[in-house]
RNA sequence: UCCCCAAUAGCUCAGUCGGUAGAGCGGGUGGCUGUUAACCACCAUGUCCCUGGUUCGAGUCCGGGUUGGGGAGCCA
């Protein structure tokens, strides 16, 4: 229940189930049995009602419920935390096992999971086959820094070996933690299927505090062998037009809330990116824009130094006016495994940019060839042994292959304007922040 | 991790020059013949985040801490 207004004559229940934004509107007459214990019905109580589907004689509803008996299942007191108002998403996230009554959070969580079936039958209608990377892993090559160990030792006498740690004798026999990412195994399912994605948890211990980062969230990762940057280009466009039209379509009313409620203009926003096609541009040709844009910047700007949020939504808001990939970007500032252009200083890399956020996808086409990713690997002081598996598929029947990563809550965020990643995760995890 | 801001009623906030606490919403009570986060009247809200200091006197000024938020870095 959201809200009672009770009158001599008759009373008014916003009754809600959570399978859509509006409630159904419950009439309780006086003549009916229990109506004055109706009437002191609390916000947040749980009932079941008896009665008769109505046309509904006054504007704001086209039905009504004419209640012949109203059972109550679970009243609630007037402690119920939720008023029939608004409140802050500060106050909502310290009674987060409540905020999904509320109107904001039902639409988010609705999206969020319509989302996610989207992305299933996206990649279902193309043939893609869904692999679920493993959550632990042995895998450090992404900087053991942020990975959340895991481990069965006893904290306070670990055993040790020469002063350290001895994780041969933990649970896996060596050190493990929590996946970064599933790129690697990804890449080795697309040697086998084509075409693959993951879907799935992804785990940071970096020490972010900010409103786009959390320890725990979910990412897309598809991988296409026998694709080179361009392919992968377009199957971003493709993917992210096709999550646009889908929430237009399947979300209507979930996203005039949002319109309405969360970011003015978002339904504008949305429909201009699902039906418009997006630009390529080279990361020489976006330095050339920024050192002669007529703004100045926080950061510095020159070729072989990364691009900052800042210059990210000049060149998608001010250069292109809409989306846009940036491609081919300094080996140096993009991961080992970018597979490297003719050109010897730059990688096949992308970044779609969107106005508003920056950027959203990022992907590469990715080495194949395996001196050169040995090469890189070494570059870059990363111990060939230690990826051993990664690198004998390029051993044996290496295809070139390229994929790319979306941030699910980011593409959440951008769907339905919300500002905090904290606000379109069921539970959110963040630094000292496990609760729930 | 760094920088900045904030913390006052259940919630959202105001609180002037340092002089002993306010509003709206929510709640309670009553009223109302169909409401739309109903409306009208009345009633009660309190460890002013904690701690130390300055002062005759601190919600207000200063130091330390805690918590929350914004930004940056890292990135998704």
């Amino acid at each position: 229940m959201r809200s009672v207004r009770a009158g001599r004559e008759v009373a008014f229940i916003a009754l809600n189930d959570g399978s859509c934004l509006a409630s159904l509107q419950v009439v309780a007459e006086a003549g009916m049995a229990g109506f004055d214990e109706v009437c002191r019905l609390g916000t947040g109580s749980a009932v079941v009602v008896h009665g008769v589907l109505r046309p509904s004689p006054a504007a704001g509803q086209a039905v009504e419920l004419a209640a012949e008996r109203v059972e109550v299942i679970g009243p609630a007191d007037d402690a119920y935390p939720l008023q029939k108002k608004r409140h802050s998403f500060e106050y909502l996230r310290t009674v987060a096992h409540l905020r999904p009554r509320t109107n904001t959070f039902g639409a988010v969580f609705r999206l969020r999971s319509s989302l996610a079936q989207a992305v299933h039958r996206f990649f279902a209608e193309r043939g893609f086959l869904y692999v679920q990377t493993p959550i632990i892993t042995a895998n450090d090559c992404e900087g053991a820094g942020e990975l959340f160990r895991v481990t069965v030792l006893d904290p306070d006498q670990p055993p040790r070996c020469n002063g350290k740690v001895d994780f041969g004798a933990d649970f896996f026999g060596q050190p493990t933690g929590l996946t970064v990412s599933g790129q690697l195994e990804g890449e080795l399912f697309a040697q086998a299927f084509t075409d693959i994605y993951t879907f799935g948890p992804t785990f940071r211990a970096e020490n972010s505090n900010t409103a786009r980062h959390a320890a725990e969230f979910w990412m897309i990762e598809p991988e296409m062998a026998f694709a080179d940057l361009m392919d992968d280009a377009r199957l971003a466009e493709e993917f992210f037009r096709y999550l646009c039209r889908h929430v237009l379509e399947d979300c209507a009313e979930d996203m005039a809330f949002f319109d309405a409620q969360i970011e003015k203009g978002l339904l504008e926003r949305v429909r201009t990116v699902a039906e418009t096609s997006f630009e390529v541009m080279e990361y020489s040709e976006a330095i050339g824009h920024l050192e002669k844009a007529p703004v100045s910047f926080q950061f510095p700007v020159s070729w072989g130094l990364d691009l900052q949020s800042e210059h990210e939504r000049y060149i998608t808001e001010r250069v292109v006016g809409g989306p846009v990939f940036l491609i081919n970007y300094p080996k140096d500032i993009k991961a080992f495994y970018m597979r490297l252009n003719d050109d010897g200083r730059t990688v096949a890399a992308m970044d779609l940019l969107v106005p508003k956020v920056g950027e959203i996808i990022g992907g590469s086409q990715r080495e194949e060839r395996l001196d050169l990713l040995t090469g890189r690997m070494a570059g870059v002081g990363i111990d060939p042994a230690s990826l051993w598996w990664y690198l004998e598929t390029r051993r044996w029947g290496s295809t070139p292959h390229a994929g790319f990563g979306l941030g699910f809550e980011r593409l959440i965020m951008y769907l339905s304007g919300m500002e905090n990643i904290r606000d379109v995760i069921p539970f959110p995890r963040t630094p000292r922040h496990a609760e729930f």
